[in-house]
DNA sequence: CGAGGCAGTTAGCCTCGTCTAACCGTACCA
DNA sequence: TGGTACGGTTAGACGAGGCTAACTGCCTCG
């Protein structure tokens, strides 16, 4: 499976949850603005996979290799929100934007980015 | 009509194109990468829009409407690409990202950059 | 005049990623 | 014990945006 953009706003989001505690279909369906059925079938595709797994009480935990990519993910994107709103972005649309390319920029950018803005 | 990441590309492609001379389907096709059908398509639906129109020796030229939208984004092109050029990356690389994450910063991102970068 | 080559279009197909409608199963409560 | 709520799934639709195959129409060259 190759990995895109919606499954990796999935598995983030999945981590993102996990912080606050269990995590259901129905939360991500909430935190992300999707219907039920949309995180269904993709939590499907990620299971199939092997990038989510449903603990013994029925909730959604990532696997090693979903929650590798989950936390580059992350990181990139709490580094890339954090930055725009130094750069005097709005943090709710620094979030936004940053959410979107978070999926897009290539290794070397990011850690161009990441240096840059680390000074 | 809604103007899409791809619209947007394909207008952008016609601006660059057009720079060197005029613009005919099969150089955007080749421009971008794409089919032939894929831009007759795509050119069909920018034309009906009023996005595109096409001169009298048939070549592709931008309306006002679809070169305001072109130049904004052939704008945020050329600054992110040099800007992280600047920051490291290399050129074709850079070329590659901009042209990704182009579309989806919101104006106040792209402003803050382009002050920052501008520095 | 006929044969290719090339630009453009049409038709039809595919995948991705969403959606709604409808159904299933459990758990709880009157 | 039978409704009701709720979480999850299945089925089916749809738009975006690619693709290939095949046709049209023109232009040029032998």
């Amino acid at each position: 499976m190759h990995i895109h953009e919606s499954a990796e706003n999935y598995l983030e989001a999945i981590l993102a949850l996990s912080k606050k505690g269990p995590v259901r279909s129905i939360d991500v369906a909430q935190y992300l603005g999707f219907s039920k059925p949309s995180v269904s079938r993709a939590m499907s595709l990620l299971r199939e996979n092997g990038y989510v797994a449903v603990d013994d009480t029925g909730h959604l935990v990532l696997t090693d290799t979903g929650r590798e990519i989950a936390s580059s993910i992350y990181e990139r994107h709490t580094l890339l929100t954090q930055w725009l709103v130094r750069l005097g972005v709005p943090e709710e649309i620094a979030a936004e934007d940053a959410c979107k390319i978070e999926h897009d920029l290539s290794p070397e950018t990011f850690e161009a980015i990441k240096r840059h803005a680390e000074v």
